[in-house]
RNA sequence: GGCCCGAUGGCGGAGUGGUUACGCAGAGGACUGCAAAUCCUUGCACGCCGGUUCGAUUCCGGCUCGGGCCUCCA
């Protein structure tokens, strides 16, 4: 298996293209990361997901992985190109905090989503600790490619070889891009450095030749992509959204920068949106969903890895409470199949390796991952496998835990307890919940089934479903 | 208006030129005092109209509907 080639879909060419790294050995990849201004919503995160599924399977082939997942704590606007308020300022006003404690505290707040969603630690660099080197990029860039304005610097995509190919974007000017900054040689032109307007103080912002400012919001991810992992390096990740106006202005501006017209990155990947009945997911729409939420609401984190993994990542997501039910319980069920399987073994299993067997078991397995990352196929044979009776339990195992590595499911440490996530809702407290179940071990004994049967009732009105036949005794009702 | 994508059973969601995954829900069974949980079994689909083909859900064209992007967004 380890030689079943890894194909993936390159959004540059629209094909499918086999993984050859760029250092024997190795897979470099960028992801670009959140803005944090605000929380993210589950949308967001499953851009994380995928990433970290692309991450799980370059090193589960035996590559050494370096993975970048930048975080933007500066220079976001919050509308138009290249106008409008700085989205962590807007922020900080709003919550009276200072620029610099929004940013820190959202931060934190999308890295504890990702160990939620039991996503690797990666790097997570700052922008704002690389606007030193974005304005060295600048200035190396600012004599063939850029043309200064009042309001900033500003890149000239005509010098620039096929500008928005990635995009399939007819560059004719005009065609619907607001073009509202004066002066702009065309549409799709945009800021490598914003400059502080006179008699302006921003809370976060730089001295730069151009004057005092912020970097703008595209140039960053050329920074740190170049920084920490060298052009070209192997695969560039975002958001479908990015393959539209980011992604083309960083490729644009690496072709500057490196005097040359690649991309930068070897191959582009964009996972597709979740989205619900109501329409897309917006931050902008008032209450949103995120992991906390659902959380709350009494659901296992990792059910929303499961909803993601259930669907190819290039496909649009339906997101709906069903859907996150369905995949809870889907979960569940694999908990304890895993949990079967340890019990049959015995105390004394133990991790093994990630490089992969030549087993059959895994065969199916390593062929849907391997096909552009088909996590819903590779769920159906990792559950074939670990349901497989004819399989004894020590000829399966450790096939079990290198494909629980790959879908990060985490299913080996969980048990089913972890699953049951109390509610914020919840008014009655887990002593009280196992009192009154040890309670019904004595009336059982009595069998006194009204008094039985009036227990379940009143449980179950405070949202707490007896299940006598079942080790784990009860579960929050969702 | 421009560019692009999708349409699969009750819901979600793979895949394929000819026997149509899988999950959840539903149904039946085992278990249970009865349930629930769990386990076993199982019914159910390829938007419409043409074309190519021995044969299309799968390829091509048209239509209808839905969605995305063009403006911050994963």
């Amino acid at each position: 298996m380890t030689h079943t080639p890894l194909k993936l879909f390159n959004s540059l060419t629209r094909s499918l293209k086999t993984f050859t790294p760029v250092h024997s050995g190795e897979a470099r990849v960028y992801t670009c990361g959140p803005t944090v201004y605000n929380y993210q919503h589950i949308g967001n995160m499953r851009a994380y997901v995928f990433a970290d599924t692309l991450g799980r399977t370059l090193s589960s082939k035996g590559y050494k992985l370096t993975h970048v997942i930048n975080i933007t704590d500066v220079g976001h606007l919050t509308s138009d190109a290249d106008e409008g308020e700085d989205k962590m300022e807007s922020m900080a006003a709003k919550a009276g905090k200072s620029a610099w404690d929004i940013a820190a505290f959202y931060a934190a707040d999308f890295e504890q989503d990702l160990r939620r969603l039991n996503i690797r630690k990666t790097a997570h660099p700052r922008a704002t600790e690389y606007v030193e080197a974005m304005i060295e990029w600048g200035e190396k860039i600012a004599p063939d490619h850029c043309y200064e304005l009042e309001s900033g610097l500003y890149f000239d995509t005509s010098t620039v070889a096929d500008y928005g190919r990635l995009a399939r974007a007819v560059t004719e000017d005009g065609e619907g891009r607001i073009n509202t900054v004066e002066g702009k040689r065309h549409a799709a032109d945009f800021a490598i450095w914003r400059k502080t307007p006179p008699g302006e103080t921003r809370q976060m912002e730089w001295d730069s030749p151009w004057g005092k400012g912020a970097p703008g919001w595209h140039l960053e991810c050329s920074v740190m992509g170049e920084k920490l992992l060298g052009f070209p390096f192997d695969i560039h990740t975002g958001g479908i959204d990015h393959r539209e106006i980011h992604h083309p202005n960083e490729i644009a501006q690496n072709q500057a920068f490196c005097h040359s017209d690649a991309s930068g990155a070897n191959i582009w990947m964009h996972n597709n949106f979740l989205v619900e009945r109501s329409g897309k997911m917006s931050k902008s729409s008032g209450e949103f969903l995120r992991l906390q939420l659902l959380i709350d609401k009494g659901y296992h984190p990792l059910a929303y890895r499961m909803m993601c993994l259930q669907a190819h990542y290039r496909s649009e997501l339906e997101f709906s409470w069903e859907g996150l039910q369905a995949a809870l319980v889907r979960l569940k069920r694999m908990v304890m199949g895993v949990e079967r399987l340890k019990a049959s073994l015995g105390a004394d299993w133990t991790p093994t390796s990630l490089a992969w067997m030549l087993s059959s078991n895994e065969a199916g397995f390593a062929g849907a991952i391997s096909d552009d990352l088909n996590t819903p196929r590779a769920l159906t044979e990792f559950e074939e496998l670990l349901f497989n009776k004819k399989i004894k339990a020590d000829e399966k195992v450790e096939a079990i835990q290198r494909m629980d590595f790959v879908l990060g499911l985490n299913l080996l440490n969980l048990n089913r307890a972890d699953l049951r996530i109390r509610p914020k809702a919840a008014t009655m407290s887990e002593d009280h919940i196992d009192a009154t179940i040890a309670f019904r071990k004595e009336l059982r004994a009595q069998q006194n089934y009204p008094a039985l049967d009036r227990q379940r009732d009143e449980l179950s009105q405070q949202g707490v479903e007896v299940m006598d036949g079942d080790p784990l005794g009860w579960d929050w009702k969702l």
